[in-house]
DNA sequence: TAAAATAGTTATATAAGTTAACCATTAACA
DNA sequence: TGTTAATGGTTAACTTATATAACTATTTTA
């Protein structure tokens, strides 16, 4: 009893490290990154980073307007509303599904992907410029500890 | 010559698995406790989750508009206008440093001390109760690898 | 002591989000 | 089979969050 007492508090304490050192991490890990993007984006291709967010996940064949307020945890309404300016700007194109007309699929246009192209390739090589500072056995750990992640999400 | 080459390859190849392991694993992780942050929030304190962090940034020392906007990566106008409203809501509280009468410190009132206390409580437990789900060594990996990109950030 | 820098606010505008109400289409079923 | 329910999306009206530009007040510096 008491020695599983002691094996609940011992696990407790590392779970309350992880979370903590998330807190202390990631947030701020992920500012950077988004600060990146936002500049870029903007700078080069006027849009915001919401934009941004949104091509991504059509680029990643969330096609729908429901998909993609479910991914980015907001209403239909403000996916609708975002779409529309990314459509006026031609960078996503709306088709009617034949098959059940309700359906409004979504996709990149070619600016549309060439503008993704550009900024996620530029930041993905500004991110692995930034894990170069860790070492290999880092680097595979921490691959290691998103794959776990992963699973738990 | 070669050897150099095919260490650069193989290395390369590694930060790229880490990078885009970052992109599957993070985003989808960090939207989910948003979510819950927000509708804890929401609902039973009727402030967003932008107000949230700010609340979370000013508990932790950030007790500047200057500084809350580094943190966050917002404008100073911005942050002026969101602690506007906190100030309205009672949440926190301005005083003028009479050291540098620029300066305009923030502090978290009493109910916003208790309103943090409440949520970020309530969520570190329920992202306990996530990780939980890894192994005693997952974790373990887990809170290396976060100080290893706490490093390098 | 005049000019520059710093901290913050106000004004004005746009983007992004909400809920409620709506239209069009498809699915369910009595 | 014809009405009702569910689904997918948009529109309307509103709030919050954000930006830039211009401003006040204060402190630093040259």
């Amino acid at each position: 009893m008491e020695a599983k007492m002691d094996a609940i508090t011992h696990s407790t304490k590392k779970l309350r490290q992880a979370v903590d050192g998330f807190w202390d991490t990631y947030p701020p890990l992920w500012r950077s990154i988004q600060a990146h993007i936002r500049s870029l984006a903007e700078e080069q291709f006027q849009i915001t980073l919401e934009q941004f967010h949104l091509l991504r996940h059509i680029r990643r064949g969330r096609n729908s307007v429901s998909a993609l307020a479910e991914m980015r945890g907001i209403s239909r309404p403000a996916v609708s509303h975002s779409v529309d300016l990314l459509v006026t700007r031609g960078l996503i194109v709306r088709s009617v599904d034949p098959l059940d007309r309700r359906h409004v699929k979504l996709d990149l246009s070619t600016a549309g992907n060439s503008l993704m192209d550009t900024v996620f390739g530029d930041t993905r090589q500004w991110m692995m410029e930034k894990f170069a500072a860790l070492t290999e056995d880092e680097i595979e750990a921490l691959t290691g500890s998103l794959e776990s992640l992963k699973r738990i999400i």
